[in-house]
DNA sequence: TTAATATTTCGATAATTATGGAAATAATTT
DNA sequence: AAATTATTTCCATAATTATCGAAATATTAA
């Protein structure tokens, strides 16, 4: 991971649609999730849901699986770990961390 | 946490200025950072680092405590960890995740 | 082979953001 | 008090983004 990825990846979560729309999936886990059942959940244009997917599975958070006329979207759970893990990678440069010493090191 | 704060957290550190500038702060932990420190790392112009840290500090990410005519900047550990809680609040709905078995939940 | 369904692409508009120069403010030193 | 230092505010510009209606595509069902 770097920081151009970790951005993109974070600037993707952090429109509210978006992150809703992410942790919709996140929730459902392994559970076989359409895009018209995001679409239900979230009440939003197609068009407009259409490009918050897009833009989550080209930064690699969502990955899309085409099954006849669905699509299966699925949360990609080891970008969302490389993501978080990039952010605290040199955390207190390995010292004990201000508010909770030796926890987030 | 919510979706509003968590969100707006997220689209700050979804800037690569921005990123590469808290990750340095988190690098620092404890130690007495300034925004001339963070200048001199950065090179950047005086006026986008201002904005830049505004905006982290707006969102609860970083803390500025004046001191004299210097800034102290901090990282706001709890903000941080309250925003990775959140996006892994509901993960699987408690049942085992599909890259990692109940690692993530 | 026509109709229905699922999803994307296109196109336009409004809003937000990043950037940095110049001036302003505020604290310290001379 | 004048000069220096640290940081912010103001301003303008260019770029990116969110939104959604309408049309297009592709798959399945009638």
């Amino acid at each position: 991971m770097n920081v151009k990825n970790t951005a993109a990846c974070m600037a993707e979560l952090g429109n509210e649609t978006r992150l809703s729309i992410f942790r919709f999936l996140v929730k459902a886990g392994n559970k076989k999730v359409l895009v018209g059942d995001i679409q239900e959940e979230m009440g939003i244009p197609n068009s407009t849901l259409s490009h918050h997917l897009s833009r989550l599975a080209k930064v690699g958070l969502i990955l899309q699986e085409k099954n006849g006329r669905e699509i299966i979207c699925q949360p990609q759970f080891d970008q969302l770990q490389d993501m978080i893990d990039f952010l605290l990678e040199e955390c207190c440069e390995g010292e004990s961390c201000l508010t909770k010493p030796n926890t987030c090191c």
